[in-house]
DNA sequence: TCCGTCCGTGAGAGCGCTCTCTTGACATGG
DNA sequence: CCATGTCAAGAGAGCGCTCTCACGGACGGA
């Protein structure tokens, strides 16, 4: 203790085996829950546990296990974004109640710059976590190929790029567009258009293709001039809108890659004089809290943010135990929370 | 290594040595900095340790140190309560920065449960880490008292309730109510209403305070049927604003304690037929997302979050480092972000 | 009854590091 | 010239744990 401060906690093995009247060996093993341990020293064990308050130390399990017990969280904003939605928190929520479950500690590592991310990748494969999460990389980031050629296990969310060997989770995209669209044909809207996301992105490209879906599904043609590229972005959107209106007046819903992208269309179909929706139904992905503040509130696509964490957490465990690295992926459904916006028939 | 898997970075402070033709004492000098080692010796084992990747074990090292160089952040949510705003990633990347800059491990803990919290308890007196973050408590938390009272060094982020002996960072809530309220007298508006928080908590009161500041400096007085509960939340917002302009219906401007209720107080403003800024100027607090969504922008208070993370987790580092546990608190500034929703001159 | 087997328990090594103590080289002062 | 001081460097103990191996008693079959 440098700083002349004590702790408690102090109990060692060392003392629990004398107090007890066994070996260390004893201990560890009822510790560890090895089933090598007759019944009557396991509870005279347990009981001296309890009474000293026994904890191991990590440290020094750690040193001669040769694992931590700790998992890095590695979140990888691009420099200066903000972070607009509660995406994080819940994801890392769900992360932590499992870790928290199996009793492992949840190591948080936000880098926000080129050296930082070095940085992490050396203490990451330096061996002091047992396995990473890897959240919101940019695509061209090498961190996750550095850790795989490491032998660090890692599991990403989101569907990562070109089809590299590495586990991840996400949740399904395509299908949650589906559903939305198919929601808007059976309520009997006839002409749908749709804004769509980066299509340089894995959702932007999934939910434009689970809007197509929805639409061959019903037997109902492709047309391209009633898809409008909105970048994720409000302005994006109320560009897309105005232009969507303009080459096809008679449209009546339309299904944005996103909530925020859904509310600024919203915007700008009142601002052309549309009702909705009377007149034009609008749908959202991602369930924001922004979809229950607009007028109407906004029909929109459920993710089950905290169980991919949970799926994550679970994910890369089994993959610190495994044998081998065997990449796995984890694809969640999405549920369609329907409100006002996409309410009502469309007027004949 | 149970698995099987090798990891890299195994060189070891003995390989170092043996590779440098020195002592491992020699070496974790070094590596420590240690100013009692000749340069030429020091220039050599640099060299050896940069050539063989070698990266110190954090578990031997915390093994007889006592120190786990990790410091705990522990974001206590009451239950269920879903994440509305960025605070908690802006937060934690302002304490990821700090550490990451020092060195140090960040372990993130989110109890769900009384019982969550018990283990998390268990955990940090354990000595696990060398001190604690603790974040979003609800007033009545053991918590705090339980690790203070087993010395483990903690920092809180706002002011703690009955003035306990505990080190914590926290805006000014007062200061920035203040301003925010003088910008109105300034600006000409006459009859200043204002929405508070729950006056159970600090911020609540604070703002409260801060408004009533900016009265009395002006020399105007404290008119109670101007003041309405919010509590916080939207609803809550919009049935003090409709009592407030029933009860007082030359109203003029609103200070709202959060953006939340200046939104909800911005909509049920034009519901009753007032122009915003015209007929009546809005003013809400912490400058979140939704004061640049709404008709017209909301003039808000804007909190330095990444900096109240930095700053506490600077103030544990402190904390930890110190030879006694001295209680100390940092207040920061707020700036005010004056936008549409409190432009222009109310009409004569 | 004797031997082989099984299994609960203990002894002891050693994980990688820090830190105290010791050693020895060299400079300085009486 | 020797006592003394200074300082770089090494030797070695030991942090708290796990894990292998050895041991000894109980048990079953011949």
């Amino acid at each position: 203790m440098t700083n002349g401060r004590s702790r408690t906690g102090t109990a060692t093995l060392e003392a629990v085996a004398r107090a007890a009247g066994v070996s260390r060996a004893t201990v560890s093993r009822v510790v560890n829950e090895s089933p090598r341990v007759s019944p009557e020293i396991r509870m005279a064990v347990q009981a001296v546990v309890e009474e000293l308050g026994y904890v191991p130390n990590r440290a020094a399990r750690s040193l001669v296990t040769h694992r931590s017990d700790s998992l890095a969280v590695v979140i990888a904003q691009p420099a200066g974004q903000v972070f607009t939605d509660p995406f994080f928190p819940r994801l890392l929520r769900g992360i932590s109640s499992t870790l928290a479950a199996r009793d492992r500690q949840l190591i948080l590592m936000m880098p926000e710059s080129a050296k930082d991310e070095q940085r992490v990748g050396d203490y990451l494969i330096a061996g002091h976590v047992d396995g990473a999460m890897l959240v919101s990389l940019h695509e061209d980031d090498p961190l996750p190929a550095r850790l795989a050629s490491a032998r660090v296990p890692i599991v990403m969310v989101g569907r990562p790029p070109r089809g590299s060997r590495v586990s991840y989770v996400d949740v399904d995209n395509r299908q949650g567009a589906q559903s939305a669209v198919a929601h808007l044909i059976e309520s009997g809207r006839g002409v749908i258009a749709t804004i769509t996301g980066r299509l340089d992105t894995a959702p932007g490209l999934d939910r434009r293709a689970g809007y197509r879906d929805a639409l061959l599904d019903a037997g109902r043609p492709i047309d391209p001039t009633l898809e409008a590229n909105g970048e994720f972005t409000r302005d994006g959107a109320t560009a897309a809108m105005a232009h969507l209106l303009e080459v096809n007046p008679a449209i009546d819903a339309v299904f944005a890659a996103s909530d925020q992208m859904a509310a600024a269309a919203l915007a700008a179909l009142v601002a052309a004089g549309r009702r909705v929706p009377t007149d034009v139904a609008v749908v959202g992905f991602d369930d924001l809290e922004i979809a229950t503040t607009t007028t109407p509130q906004l029909t929109s696509v459920r993710q089950p943010i905290e169980e991919l964490g949970r799926e994550m957490a679970r994910l890369l465990l089994e993959g610190v135990d495994a044998a081998e690295l065997v990449p796995r992926r984890v694809i969640l459904a999405t549920e369609l929370v329907v409100r006002d916006s996409s309410a009502g028939v469309p007027a004949p």
